[in-house]
DNA sequence: TTAGTCAAGGAGAAAAATTATCCTTTACTT
DNA sequence: AAGTAAAGGATAATTTTTCTCCTTGACTAA
């Protein structure tokens, strides 16, 4: 945080306008939250901004994860055990998962150039890689 | 296929009871429906065998894919894009997911080596490597 | 083999999660 | 400032998953 190139991260309704998405309230404050929270489900989202908008629907906050996903703002994560949660898209990266806490730390860890090798042996174009590893974490121990 | 180590493991009955899971006619037929088809989702396995089974109830799916998940005998796999499928637990492995066809295929790749030294690094104690890949398949292209 | 027991199955309701419909409101364009 | 298309809200409808309660049946041990 601090650099220039990182806080215009934070001025989510130009990030939503260059997708073509309305900065509308709801959709700043979803992405407010999501920037907050980390890896987040669709109801603590609503849990977290109904009281700024009484009116909110569920279903407004499903439309726009769809919508934002098709435009590579946001990633739903379907982790083993868990309900599915969503994050902000940013730089690559994989997702350690504490099996007793549920906490979620981001690893950056590279596993393209292996992976690049083994789909050309299959004929197979890579587009994404999706890696969580498991376990129990520090404080859980 | 052929050995008698790989033929034992289709001997349903007696994996189940292993487990500690009763051998019923419905179990079995799942098993043997997941080991055919390869990945396949609940309401798959569903139709597959209703006919077997005129009253068969999808809780009964459900419940024993619950029961045979605790005891390790299948796993659930949560791929981005794909409601969730299930595959009867074999070697370690990972998957390989056509984006289009959503064909889905097994391949083995040795992530643990690396993953031991971002996970210790972290004071994570590694459980479970979840990896999989997406891209377009050799047919699709 | 047979009776007893506890797990498993079936039916259906209920709960939870997600999507659709339809109308109103509002962000953006010009 | 007005027009338009997109987004929000309310609500119903689906879909997915879980639960309850009762019946059936697989396994155990005599």
């Amino acid at each position: 945080m601090g650099t220039a190139s990182e806080l215009i991260m934070y001025d989510y309704p130009t990030l939503l306008r260059e997708h073509h998405l309305k900065a509308t309230p709801q959709r700043t404050a979803i992405l407010q939250v999501m920037a907050h929270e980390g890896h987040i489900s669709i109801e603590m989202i609503y849990e977290k901004i109904k009281g700024l908008f009484p009116s909110l629907s569920l279903a407004t906050i499903y439309k726009n994860m769809i919508a934002m996903q098709e435009q590579g703002i946001v990633k739903e994560l379907k982790i083993a055990g868990f309900k599915n949660r969503y994050e902000i898209q940013k730089q690559p990266h994989h997702h350690m998962v504490c099996q007793k806490c549920g906490s979620i730390v981001d690893v950056e860890f590279d596993v393209a150039q292996a992976l690049e090798g083994v789909s050309k042996s299959h004929g197979f174009e890579l587009k994404q890689i999706d890696l969580s590893i498991s376990g129990i974490c520090d404080k859980c121990r």
